[in-house]
DNA sequence: ATCGGCTCGCGCAA
DNA sequence: TGCGCGAAGCCGAT
């Protein structure tokens, strides 16, 4: 049973009337279990007695992707194919813009479900099938805990201000997915599809421009690799989350952030099995998973400029520019940043570690941003580089994770504390702060073995 | 090692 | 209208 707050209906009184399939239109949540959308597609299906057919829209022009982005979404997306056709569900991958592709599958569809997208080109494809759907069409919410808006309907202004009103709606939404059983099962359904499970076939079609590659540090993409990465957390690390979770020395995150990201694992999956776990460090995951991430969807949601310094709230702008003529030394140019090539070896091996991996531990995230801060020449000009550099690099990049994350950097979230050259009241962090909580000779040596 | 002050604005209590 | 308090900090005083 899907809680009908997940459900947006956007038919607008339209009924079903023809069509030889129920169609998921996936993009976010892609993923065959613990999906939201997916389980009200096949209930919807064989409510009308039709098969279900899942739908993937792969563009070669996804805003600021690199190849190690696409080739972890194809690895999850290959093995997400044959978990549904073991399910009798069937699975059509297309070279296209997304809505265009959903919008191709849609004229033969009774009803279109799909899932949601935050961002605002997400939001942009959305309204675009919701329009041009010759059926009803049905928007899910899988990849949250608490529904955006039904947590809140404005911009949040920090974290304090969205706790309690997600803390109230935790009891009716922590709740685990039953899967609906497929009544019509989806044979040769005559609908053409690229092979999902050719992921090195499909990386050559979409001609990438992109030379930002895989390593064999880059975690591998896929719901099995998420579902062990998971239980692997849950026993090992989350008992000393709490104490530990900060230290970059050391791997205690959960590292399923990338998977997040591409839907490859549900954020209720990961919460239901934490909270089982129980103790702190599960308190303190919820908090992250639940409460900060969904603030960050709150942001990118509601603030228009997620993506740009003026999103800043007014305190921040005004005394970053009110600093903005301050001496800094140094100076880097992006290109010195993105090399890592400055004189700070924690910071070069923060920037190291995301060439190399597509991640970065937490606390050295925020490091790192408060530091492209402190060496260019404004702050507007910092907050581009720091982004750009996340979203290029992070396999997590272009999540509102990450945006954020960037902004929090900047000031977003936060507030003022003490003045100081640069940053104003916006928060600082320093070298001696790591120096004198980490054992960060352990960290630089990590990342200098990769 | 620990502690207070720094500084703003939201939201609740009154 | 007043007041408490807040993602991860820093610095200087004790």
């Amino acid at each position: 049973m899907v809680h009908p707050s997940r459900i947006h209906d956007h038919s607008g009184g339209s009924l079903p009337v023809s069509g030889r399939y129920v169609l998921y239109w996936m993009q976010a949540s892609q993923r065959a279990r613990c999906n939201h959308a997916l389980e009200v597609a096949i209930a919807e299906a064989g409510r009308l007695g039709v098969p279900t057919v899942v739908a993937f829209g792969l563009t070669g022009q996804y805003p600021e992707a690199q190849p190690r982005h696409y080739r972890f979404m194809l690895q999850g997306l290959a093995e997400t194919a044959q978990d549904l056709r073991e399910r009798g569900v069937a699975f059509c991958l297309r070279l296209g813009e997304p809505p265009e592709v959903a919008l191709e599958l849609a004229a033969e569809a009774r009803l279109v479900v799909m899932d949601a997208g935050y961002l605002r080109h997400q939001r942009a494809w959305r309204t675009k099938v919701t329009r041009g759907a010759p059926c009803p069409v049905l928007e899910v919410e899988s990849d949250v805990v608490i529904p955006a808006r039904v947590a809140s309907d404005k911009e949040e202004y920090a974290a304090r201000t969205l706790r309690p009103k997600i803390h109230r709606l935790l009891g009716a939404h922590l709740r685990s997915l039953e899967p609906s059983p497929v009544h019509v099962f989806a044979g040769d359904m005559g609908v053409a599809t690229e092979d999902a499970s050719d992921v090195e076939g499909l990386l050559s079609a979409l001609n990438l421009t992109g030379d930002v590659d895989t390593t064999p540090h880059c975690l591998v993409g896929g719901t099995s690799q998420a579902v062990e990465r998971l239980e692997g957390f849950v026993t090992r690390r989350l008992p000393h989350y709490h104490d530990r979770r900060s230290d970059p020395a050391e791997e205690w995150t959960s590292g399923l952030s990338p998977y997040l990201h591409f839907g490859q694992i549900a954020p209720l999956e990961v919460a239901l099995a934490a909270q089982e776990a129980g103790g702190q460090g599960a308190e303190d995951l919820l908090e992250e998973l639940i409460v900060r991430r969904e603030l960050s969807i709150n942001f990118v949601l509601h603030n228009p400029a997620y993506d740009r310094y003026e999103c800043l709230p007014e305190w921040a702008r005004a005394t970053l520019g009110k600093h903005s003529e301050d001496i800094r030394d140094p100076i880097y140019t992006a290109e010195e940043l993105e090399q890592a090539a400055t004189a700070d070896p924690y910071w070069n091996a923060a920037q190291r570690e995301i060439r190399l991996t597509g991640a970065m531990h937490n606390y050295m995230r925020m490091y790192w941003g408060k530091k492209i801060l402190e060496w260019t020449r404004t702050p507007e000009e910092a907050f581009a580089i720091t982004l750009a550099l996340n979203n290029r690099y992070c396999l997590d990049g272009r999540d509102p994770n990450s945006y954020a994350g960037v902004a929090w950097c900047y000031g977003k979230h936060d507030r003022p504390w003490q003045e100081r050259a640069v940053f104003g009241t916006v928060r600082s962090m320093t070298r001696g702060g790591l120096d004198r909580k980490f054992n960060m000779a352990a960290y630089t040596e990590r990342v200098e073995a990769l």
